[in-house]
Parts: C-alpha cells; structure tokens; sequence
DNA sequence: TTTTATTTTCAATTTATTTTGAAAGTACAG
DNA sequence: CTGTACTTTCAAAATAAATTGAAAATAAAA
C-alpha cells in the first residue's frame, strides 16, 4: 500500500517537473533549469546536487550551474544541514511569491534595458513633421508609455494581491 | 538635409527592430519573428516579402515562415494593393492591443496545457494524509489558485485599461 | 491553356544552446 | 600540513533551433 502510493506520487512529481520544464522553455529559461526548480518545489526536503543529478538524470556541472542560476533569480536557497559537508537546496514553495519574484528579475533584466534604448530613440535629425519621422516618434512614445503605465499597474496589484497567500490559508478552513 | 534626416530614421528603427529582436528571444520568441514584427509596427507603409527580406537581409523562405507566424498570432495582417500581385503586410501598431493579444495567445498556448497537466495531478493512490502526499498536493492546489486568481486579475486590468488607448490620445494635447 | 509572378514547403546546412565530464579549485577534518 | 569530500569551471561534444535555397505548388494574366 506504501509503495503503491509513493509510486503514483512519484509519477505525479514527475509529471510536473516535464510540464514546469515545457513551459519554461516556452518562456526562454533553460528547461533544465525550470526542472530543477521545480524538483525542489515539490521536493519535501532539501536536496544535495547529487540528488537532483538522480532525478534528473544530468550531470554534475549541469546540476551545479542551473543550481547556481536559481540562487541568483532567488528562487532557490542553500541550506546548511550541521554535521554534512554537502551543501542542500530550496526553493520557495508560496506560488505567489515565486510569481513575484521572476516578475520583478525579468522586469529588471530585460525590461529595463529595452526601455534604455527607446529613451535613446526619441530625438531624431531633422524635420520633426515628416510623415514618417511623426509616425516612428509617436509609436515609440506609445511604448514608452505604456511600459510606464504597466510597471504602475504591476505594482499595484502587487501590493493589493500581498495578503493573497493570507486569503489563501483561510481557504483551507473552509 | 532630408538624407541626414532619412539616416538618422534608418538608424533608429534599426535599433528598435534589434531590441526588439533581443527581447522577443529572452522571452521565448524566434529572434527573427520579433524582428520582422518590430519592422512592420514602425513601417509607415505595408511591406512585401522582398521588402522585410531586404531589410531584415533573411531568406525568402524564413521571411514567409515568420510573416505566417506572425499572422497565426494575430499581431501582422495581410493587406491586398489593388493592381498589385504581391502580398503586403501590416502590423497592429496600438501597443496595448499588442500586448493584450500576446497576453491572450500565449496563456492560450502555454499556460493553459500547464494547469490542464495540474488538475490530473490531484488525486494521488493511497493515503492523502501521508506528509509527502499532504505537501505536494497542497503545492499543485496552490499554483492552481493562483492561475485562477491572475486570469481573473488579467481580465479585470484588460478591461480597467480599455480606455487606455483613448486617455492616451488625450495626452498629445497636453 | 500556357506563361509568368508569387508563395509555400522542407531537406540540408548552419548557427546557437545546452550538456558533459574530467581537471582544477576550495575548504574542511584529522 | 595532507588527504579527502565536495564544488566549480570550461573546452569539447551533443543536441536543438533557425535558416537557406531551390523545387513544388498556387494563382493571376495573357
């Protein structure tokens, strides 16, 4: 009966770690990278890189590197397990503030620097009532302004959803 | 005088389609796709297949592929020229309806596999009081949350923003 | 119908990205 | 210090993705 379950949940666990690594790469972030992450969120305990070089089936150095990239998009953590050499893993397991998080690093990292180079691109040579010259300003502005308009709404809600995971406790009760 | 303007334009949109490009591959997006998409927002007129290969300097074969792309993803029009034989393209150039779209096809396309993967992951065999089980499950239970909470989120600020567009033509007033 | 302009397809190639694995680097234990 | 356990690095190899270009398909014109 033990097995039985721990087989389906193993199954399950696998499952969503493939489906967190498809759509991560649909996203542009390295698929292995996704299935790390998404091993130790559904991961009971913290794992060592051997661990998830199991689970995986990857190597060490891909393990470590994709391990080291969490930590830098903070999705991950060490942790310190006394009387063990071997260093052990994380990851925040609140979905909202994962959400929250890659929000604010992919903002941060590709975001911000194309809205760098639109800043650059507002002042033309020459006739600024060219047809065309208008029609190019005026798109980009548009952008501009947008992109301002949408980091005041991310904010927003950001703020407005942070007693999200208190609402979400009390659902349990009901 | 109207070539250092001309040149100066040439420049700008180049830089725009390059951002662009970069952007849309962070982001999961074929860099040659974001390209030719940045090219039709800021063309003044409809472009050909020869146009976008000419400037983008990509094949005919690649050029084809990504128009058609574009189109499935409803952001580039096919637009007839009478007297014409060839096939012109536009872009929408209202970068909220932009957005607005791609927010749609891509939750369409990406998210919604990933929680039609999630809600088969519920029940588990065996005994849903074991603590492995008991995390896991009330992990999956809160990404779903989560997705139903951002879509209502989504739709609600889609629609708040409506007038985005039209408060924003008021401001070229100012 | 036949010719001609244009679009589409897709196997082969090129380019970009990811992964490996072994060597080098670190740091703790004795 | 020396050996050992573990981590990091990175050039080379493997894999995946994008691109080409020419042939096939399509459709308008003559």
């Amino acid at each position: 009966m033990f097995l039985l379950c721990a087989m389906k949940l193993a199954e399950a666990k696998e499952q969503f770690i493939q489906q967190w690594g498809i759509l991560g790469s649909q996203w542009g972030i390295n698929r292995t990278m996704a299935q790390v992450h998404a091993l130790l969120m559904v991961a009971s305990q913290p794992l060592s890189t051997d661990d998830i070089m199991e689970q995986l089936n990857i190597s060490r150095g891909n393990a470590n590197m994709n391990v080291r990239d969490l930590i830098n998009w903070q999705l991950v953590q060490k942790v310190i397990v006394s009387g063990d050499r071997k260093e052990y893993f994380t990851a925040e397991k609140d979905i909202w503030k994962v959400a929250t998080c890659i929000m604010y690093q992919r903002k941060k990292r590709e975001l911000d620097p194309m809205l760098k180079v639109l800043d650059k691109l507002n002042d033309i040579e020459g006739d600024k009532k060219t047809a065309e010259v208008k029609a190019f300003t005026e798109t980009i502005a548009n952008i501009q302004r947008f992109a301002g308009h949408a980091e005041k709404t991310l904010d927003t809600v950001i703020r407005a959803e942070e007693n999200w995971f208190f609402s979400n406790f009390m659902k349990m009760f009901k």
